[in-house]
DNA sequence: CTGTTAGCGCTTTCAC
DNA sequence: GTGAAAGCGCTAACAG
């Protein structure tokens, strides 16, 4: 720790307003105010005459009055859970930085708030909204009965979700189709040879697990393979889920060749535990994650995995965003996209014993 | 791609105002206002009843109103670069989430902004405070001659960093005493045996990446083993970065034994490479990480790593940020924060040959 | 202790 | 095409 005195301090600047500009330049402000914001009915000479004064004096308007008079925050909301633990995975984390990008090119900024105490979130999202910080909310990990999306819908709060929910025919979402990944992934792996694939699976709560799950069954059967329930075992999306589910896996003794993730950090554990078990992968042991978060590729082995664009999640969401509050119908900005599956060396036939 | 037309489109509730609290109890604004603050020249009775009403009412103040009065807004900026990577760095990504999580406790908010184009980064951070939108920043990953210090240096905005920077003496910062820990790796490097160790180094322009290098240099010192500079091969903090470095160290035959890397990203590329060369580790090479993020402990091998928590970077930065917006001298704030040494099982003594 | 009067900096009618 | 007046919802002065 270290602290000394210095005189450094800066003397704060004071900021130019818009009535500064309209006297520096001898005009009236709504027309300094109408020229900056581009309206038809201002003459292009002083247009011009005005940009340049506003640019010469540093001119850059006070969003918190414009808030004020507009309704507008021109920011939204994004409440991230589990604080302590950072965003939580590396997905999240890098769908944040792409929505973020995304919507800093639509005008809007982005309000991160780390809930936590989860008793406290749907104040949070009260608050944020009444407090007119926020012009909307977009909402991660839906969860089922997801009493946030009950909240908002009732209120007339703009959002939209990431990943579908039990009410998803009346709001405005953007999914990836986990349900068919899933399934693609299990034909994959039993296209390699493998006869008895288990799954580590995410929260049960949240939505889309119940969904990866369906996929995996329907993946079976299109397989021709049976379908056995003892064989899917619960997860967080974690990656220590990931090692508790392989351990148990393996002392079960229940003959899985390969193994199908609820994400990437859960593949990236249970390959981990795998290893310490000694079990080679994918010699022994195929594992394969989902979402494409890029260390997966960088992992050993490299991770197969099921993947999809966080850049593009952001962009769409973006842009839907922009329209709910621009005035459309929530139901009118659903969209389901696909994700694709990237071979790399953590999945492979099984060798002979 | 799906859509649907649906009349579930809910009505959007009126926020109560502060006028409407005060004329349902028929005071004056002032008083609603003052009660609602806990201002001492109101009397209890009168609070009691107005935060009551208030309740009643669902009135959440509109900060809008306030920042525009106060001229305070009440929330923190967080620039992030290199937005279409999401949140660079694992260690970032936690950082950002328990900043967020301490300002809250602060009744602060984040805005983060992706910065897309570099050119515009000091825009960007001239609008955000311009526009009142943020009453200060956190600036990550510092850099040699780093001009958005200067920048807002110049205009007494209340920022700090999370890194030193030339003008450390001048402005606020919390840091890791990366140089001490670098140097403490290298000696415990040392004292398992390793005679020949490299480091993969992070950009040349961040602040840190000279400290972490003169910690390797003062270890080697210290542990009176020979200073190689063509032993430090430069990086950028990435995973793709540890893998070519990697490479590049094992071309050479330069009989290294074990590596230091400038994070855990780096370290983590550094033993995919190894892998893929069919070195093992740490049976034939050592690898050190730094930073300890979460991921680290579920790679394959768990990763020794020079650990510091994010956590409490947060916190700290949070409370030195209110200490400066509510006008603190910057040069009071200045934190150096100690890492240690996890051991986990990417270094070990070195198989004889 | 509480109410009245102003005004933060902007945008929006509505005259000219 | 442009300017004058009003007001968004709040809090800081000042009276009372």
């Amino acid at each position: 720790m270290q602290s000394r005195t210095t005189e450094t301090h800066a003397v704060p600047v004071k900021r130019a307003t818009l009535a500064e500009v309209a006297e520096a330049l001898g005009v009236g402000k709504p027309t300094v105010s109408r020229a900056l914001n581009d309206y038809p009915d201002i003459s292009e000479e002083t247009k011009r005459r005005v940009r340049e004064m506003a640019n010469k004096l540093g001119y850059v308007g006070s969003s918190r009055a414009r808030q004020l008079q507009k309704g507008a925050a021109d920011t939204i909301g994004l409440l991230v859970t589990a604080a302590s633990e950072g965003l939580q995975s590396a997905y999240q984390s890098e769908f944040t930085g792409a929505l973020a990008a995304a919507l800093d090119g639509h005008g809007l900024d982005l309000l991160l708030h780390a809930v936590q105490d989860p008793a406290a979130e749907i104040d949070t999202y009260n608050r944020l909204w009444q407090q007119g910080k926020v012009d909307g909310f977009v909402l991660m990990r839906t969860r089922i009965r997801d009493e946030r999306i009950n909240f908002l819908m009732e209120r007339g709060v703009p959002f939209v979700t990431q990943g579908r929910s039990d009410l998803a025919n009346h709001h405005s979402w953007i999914d990836i189709d986990s349900e068919e990944a899933f399934a693609q992934g299990i034909e994959f792996l039993a296209r390699q040879g493998h006869r008895c694939i288990a799954m580590i699976s995410g929260d049960s709560d949240i939505f889309s697990t119940s969904l990866r799950e369906h996929g995996y069954r329907a993946g079976l059967e299109s397989a021709g393979l049976p379908y056995d329930p003892t064989l899917i075992v619960p997860g967080d999306f974690s990656a220590a889920c990931g090692r508790l589910g392989l351990k148990q896996l393996v002392d079960s003794a229940s003959g899985v060749t390969a193994i199908l993730c609820a994400n990437d950090a859960t593949a990236m554990g249970a390959i981990s535990q795998a290893h310490e078990l000694g079990l080679s992968v994918p010699e022994q042991l195929s594992v394969m994650g989902y979402d494409g978060v890029r260390m997966a590729e960088m992992f050993s082995p490299p991770l197969t995995t099921l993947s999809h664009s966080a850049a593009e999640s952001g962009e769409r969401i973006a842009s839907m965003i922009v329209g709910l509050v621009g005035g459309d119908a929530p139901a009118n900005h659903q969209i389901l996209l696909p994700a694709q599956i990237i071979e790399r060396r953590s999945t492979g036939p099984t060798a002979k014993e």
